[in-house]
DNA sequence: CACGTCAAGTCAACATGGTTGACATTAGTG
DNA sequence: CACTAATGTCAACCATGTTGACTTGACGTG
């Protein structure tokens, strides 16, 4: 299972690297992807660390003009944040190394097969 | 996957710090009781790290008296590791703890699931 | 036997990705 | 105005790794 993460994450890795991101910054990207107009707390709450640890990858990417992040229009104290173009570019990018792993993957076992993978994965991400 | 990877190893890593230990504690555990009489360099091999990295956890558990470690008979350059019997509990019971969250998780999917899992994450770990 | 080499052990500096605690800023709310 | 909520920032610290340089003990061979 670790080295089955590791493969996974490899090539996507790889990629990061050349762009200066890692990890934590493809974490980011990919839950704004998937929620745009996330607040910060709530994408603390999503990834489990701690408002200081965001701080520094999260800044990064507003540097880089990866991220844009508003005040809410109502909402006033909450900051919104959301995919840039390059953004959007860049996690695409990075998730498509990981999709492909899991494609070539799931091809050898059919489409029966993918799902089982994904319920047993469902199952043990539950168990918390 | 990586709420997957989480899942399984939160229990067992619960137990591991109630014990004063933690991941790369059981790993070497883990690799100690599947092969035993490992000499230090094939363990370093196999976890893939450093064995400046090796050296604190190591000896921790040897100072635990849950890993032996003597020179070889005849090759008596290399030290031979080996589990003691508290070493062996210790490390079957924070395998157990994974174990159980996967058979429970196989359980949901029956025998082919199971195997279809194994295959691709086997897939997705040879992608180095 | 001296010398080279191999396995292991040790010391130090550093990187990464986190943690806690304390405190500041800014916006809305009774 | 006083209070609370969401965010931001500073500093000290920790775990787990890295590289590089050096030591020690056990062989093996010319």
């Amino acid at each position: 299972m670790y080295y089955g993460w590791r493969g996974m994450t490899l090539e996507a890795d790889e990629y990061l690297a050349k762009q200066g991101l890692s990890r934590p910054h493809h974490r980011i990207l990919y839950v704004v992807a998937r929620r745009p107009d996330i607040a910060i707390g709530a994408l603390i709450d999503v990834l489990g660390i701690s408002k200081q640890a965001l701080n520094r990858p999260l800044h990064l990417l507003l540097e880089r003009k990866l991220l844009t992040s508003k005040r809410s229009p109502e909402q006033h104290r909450s900051k919104l944040l959301r995919l840039t173009e390059a953004g959007r570019r860049v996690e695409q990018k990075a998730s498509d190394h990981e999709r492909k792993v899991m494609r070539e993957a799931f091809d050898r076992v059919g489409a029966p097969g993918a799902e089982a993978w994904t319920t047993v994965m469902k199952a043990i991400a539950d168990n918390n």
